[in-house]
DNA sequence: CCGATATTACAACAGTTGTTATGATCGGTC
DNA sequence: GACCGATCATAACAACTGTTGTAATATCGG
């Protein structure tokens, strides 16, 4: 069926290459000046040509701000998806979780941006979902790799795939903002220790212990 | 001495409470409408006066802003003030954790500003530098709280307080900004069980003793 | 090379922004 | 009553915002 009546753009292969570096460079001028700072005259300046390059490609500024939030968010869900798997069930989960944080340039750019969409987004309910389901999506990871996790009776059985999903998912997104607050405290490096400290914590037997190892 | 040659504004009782009047003014648009609609005409309008008052009490925009700035973080660490300290060394910390989280509407309020602030914050780096500061504040007063956790024997003399204290504190901040995205996970109840987990995983000792925090 | 279409530059528009100057009103003090 | 300073309303200002329309240019199939 051809797109007759789809009634959108022209929708080549150039105009939406054209679209995507746009994109781009509004997602440069937000992480270097912030939200406020991203006019359409200061995006056509960041591309080098004027703004009726703008509103030939999009159908207003917040069609292109949507689309540069989405942005953000795939590529952080890139980052994860593209997370090393040759390891074990704790190597894997370890690994996931360090691809979520900004421990390189690129995943801190992408983390400075992700909070100006956020603090956009408080009043935005349509833009708020948006983050809420990439964090479903990214704790629903977290409980599959939890799963393998105690299927290898690495974990107790005691504990709650779906608490845990959350609370490693809460621990990951405190240090991924107080990296970008106190980088000093909240290095790359010390993004190891934390999960592997907590990973660890997952392994061992809990001392109000209700009639725990007796069941399998 | 009188202040003749120190201040450069009158500085009287009703003077600065009418600039207290103008923050809370600003501070409820911020929480309302966002930081970028927070014009000096949508404050006056919201004090139900003009823009004359606030020309008037404070020399620029950029003065009210970095004011309200500050009130919403020195609101925070009033509410982790005023925790309860009745109870003994674990329950304090508990307390403290809670007291620091969006578990009521006001709280609630106080991170949506503080979210909108930490964006605006991260092109300017004196902006960054104070929620900085807090931050190691309340770092410092959870390390003071689990040195009386230790001292009482329920906590593992191998553990680090400073790595744990940066620990427990990243998964508090990371539970309050999730607040704000998924209420319906981490909702207020859900606040009291992931601290409790957390601190009952302190008490035991650990079998690979993570390395401590980075040695530089 | 031509013509159709896609792409872009440019200008103008109506609103909004922060700032500033000016004048009015009111409450005190010699 | 004259005077002064604090407080505030009002208006104007230039700069900036997103949007829109129009003309110029580039691109590409024929």
């Amino acid at each position: 069926m051809v797109d007759i009546l789809s009634t959108d753009r022209p929708s080549t292969d150039r105009f939406e290459a054209r679209r995507a570096e746009i994109i781009a460079a509004a997602l440069r001028v937000i992480e270097r000046e912030g939200l406020q700072a991203a006019t359409v005259r200061a995006i056509a300046h960041e591309m080098g040509c004027t703004t009726g390059v703008l509103s030939h490609h999009f159908r207003n500024k917040d069609d292109l701000t949507a689309l540069a939030g989405n942005e953000v968010t795939r590529a952080i869900a890139r980052r994860i998806n593209a997370a090393d798997r040759s390891g074990g069930p704790g190597q894997q989960l370890a690994d996931v979780a360090l691809a979520f944080l900004p421990d390189d340039a690129e995943s801190h750019r992408a983390w400075v941006v992700w909070l100006h969409f956020l603090a956009a987004a408080l009043r935005q309910p349509e833009h708020m979902q948006r983050h809420s389901l990439a964090n479903d999506a990214v704790r629903r990871h977290i409980r599959e790799l939890l799963l393998d996790f105690r299927s290898e009776g690495l974990l107790g059985p005691d504990l709650d795939p779906d608490f845990e999903a959350a609370y490693l998912f809460a621990l990951l997104d405190g240090l991924g903002v107080d990296a970008l607050i106190s980088p000093e405290t909240y290095g790359p490096h010390s993004f190891v220790t934390f999960v592997s400290a907590h990973l660890a914590r997952l392994v061992v037997t809990h001392p109000p212990a209700p009639g725990a190892l007796d069941g399998h």
